[in-house]
DNA sequence: CGCTAATCTAGAACAAGTTTCAGACTTGAT
DNA sequence: ATCAAGTCTGAAACTTGTTCTAGATTAGCG
């Protein structure tokens, strides 16, 4: 009946299909689909790469991704949508290698802000990326909420694996929930160049106290 | 030589004319001018009550506030430029409204929490401009740097002022650093349907600890 | 194989932010 | 009062995100 794959109706944009590879559950791409769907995030973010935010342009990402631009739009409803799986993507990327080399730091708070500074160095490198990847995520309105959502639940991961709690209090939670506003708001101030990268280490290293101050003695 | 006010050379914009309420010297504006200015700045925040951020046209502002289009942009290069002002704008009454009733909590912590939490009152009772503004705010790139500072130094003020501290540590401005970042930040998350009020309060009530924590004795 | 529904493509069309330009208007100085 | 320089206006043009359309392709099923 339908073609390369029954993403479902009408209505029915793949940026649902967008199953992580961890649960590629929902809407089975067809390998064609799953090939162009990373030719376009590799287009954004090489663009992303140059020019920043800016520089991510539809008709481009359609061209050096070999895509029409509707087709383009069919897998990502909007430059917001594109950019913030381009962040899924990266963060991805980003946990594993986290993962690999654990945080050395004595107390909770040492080893996420630690954490959190191995992450900013990162971003440092590709600074335009991290331009158009963070700008996207707070410009983001209503429609982009399920795929925000994901981004946010994906760095309390990684910060909840620098605390290494198995399973941390409501306080602690607060406390971390308000440790990803920081990261995200310094992140900002960092790139529109009205915070020294200095300045971003030292409000990493100031919130992550709150983390001792809700970690009281384990059970 | 000039006329309607020396605003000085061709490249200037009136953005530099900005000057606030407080210190109009820079490039002094005709009376013509300062009315011009405000009645883009009443249609800005006019338009954004109605429908947010999207609902701000260049275009209509330009009508509603019978200016043509190039002078809107004389006056605010940017879209992003002219909603960053109407902020300003709505920081400084907002500032005066709170100083005159100075928050009543014990520690500097729940002054500082409860004004916050007052402004996110004012604020719900407005969401689409707050969305406008604060959308305009974190999307803000380097060219609005100068301005974006003026709304975090106007912020800032508001937060000493709850804090009831002459003169603060460094630590301390850390916190409030910190403090402003969550401040954004949860707002982002609650403008954009992904945070409940009760969550931002937590949110505020969590970040504010760090101020009893910087807090020490007074000399 | 041949069908049928969905997908993809190329390209036009539309929307809103931004720029540009010629001409009318103001202003402040002479 | 006159004039030079800067400002405002109205309208068109340009840019880039987004939508729409007709026709070519593709996938899976009988």
């Amino acid at each position: 009946m339908p073609a390369e794959a029954k993403v479902s109706a009408k209505v029915n944009k793949p940026a649902k299909v967008e199953a992580r590879a961890a649960a590629p559950v929902s809407p089975p791409l067809t390998e064609r689909q799953e090939a162009r769907r990373r030719r376009i995030l590799h287009a954004s973010a090489q663009l992303a790469s140059r020019g920043g935010f800016d520089a991510v342009q539809m008709r481009e990402v359609a061209e050096s991704s070999q895509v029409a631009l509707g087709t383009l739009y069919r897998y990502f409803p909007s430059k917001i949508h594109l950019l913030v799986a381009t962040m899924q993507d990266q963060l991805e990327h980003m946990h594993g290698t986290l993962r690999k080399k654990p945080p050395q730091g004595e107390t909770a708070a040492e080893r996420v802000a630690e954490t959190l500074m191995r992450a900013f160095r990162a971003l440092q490198r590709e600074p335009h990326l991290a331009d158009a990847m963070v700008r996207a995520l707070t410009f983001a309105d209503r429609s982009v909420s399920p795929e925000v959502d994901q981004v946010s639940r994906q760095t309390t991961a990684i910060i909840l694996d620098a605390m290494g709690q198995e399973n941390p209090t409501p306080e602690q939670l607060s406390a971390v929930r308000v440790i990803e506003h920081t990261w995200h708001s310094a992140l900002i101030t960092w790139l529109s160049g009205r915070a020294s990268i200095a300045q971003v280490k030292i409000d990493i290293e100031t919130v992550c106290r709150l983390i001792d101050l809700t970690a009281p003695a384990a059970p």
